[in-house]
DNA sequence: GTAATATTCAACCATATGGTTGAATATAGA
DNA sequence: TCTATATTCAACCATATGGTTGAATATTAC
């Protein structure tokens, strides 16, 4: 799996968009994090695995504590392959084809 | 499941994307969109599936064809969800904190 | 040294995904 | 009517996800 299909993977999880945005502000231990959660907190554990695998967190042990950091890598990634269709929803097809058929994208 | 859940996860398979990219230029049939992948009619069948109850793609029957077209407003969904973080990328954490504590948003 | 804290690891469970093959359905065309 | 085409449905398989509980590990604090 690629970076950018483990991003948008990882974002599929509501849990796991509420710990980005979280970590938006700033630093964050596992637990700080999993405090707003009715979930327990080996769950969240595993939700930040997630996201560190995708490369949207990054992990910092100092002592017994972890802290978590956002990464901004994948998510400009995502935010660019779905900018590309920004031209769609604002009824601009025809730009949007000239767009798509002039840029090396994926397909 | 949630729209924007569904739409994120859709997104997160590869096929799926070209699926999008494709259907950007306008409506096709699955046999149509089938057509440049080595997987099975099946498989691209399922893959639409995936992508109508997304609310990403939206499906017509005309008479034994179905021809799928690309709906915009999850794909916008997403691209705003994102967006919220170009500050992010930007170095601009300030300003993000900003924007992210005096906007309604999820978390 | 011992106890408390922070975190992961392991095993388990239910459900979803992404693919396959084979059969069914529906429409179109000869 | 008969056949071909377009598509889904159903069953199966392997792997991943999202959660649980209980145990292990590592660090800190007393």
């Amino acid at each position: 799996m690629s970076t950018i299909d483990l991003a948008f993977a990882a974002l599929a999880d509501p849990t796991r968009r509420r710990i980005v945005a979280r970590l938006a502000r700033g630093e964050q231990r596992v637990t700080d994090l999993a405090l707003p959660f009715r979930m327990s907190l080996n769950a969240v554990s595993k939700h930040l695995k997630v996201l560190e695998r995708s490369g949207l967190v990054r992990r910092e042990r100092r002592g017994r504590e972890h802290y978590l950091r956002l990464r901004p890598a994948p998510l400009k990634a995502v935010a660019q392959w779905t900018a590309a269709y920004e031209h769609f929803w604002n009824r601009r097809l025809e730009a949007l084809d000239e767009f798509l058929s002039t840029t090396t994208q994926e397909e």
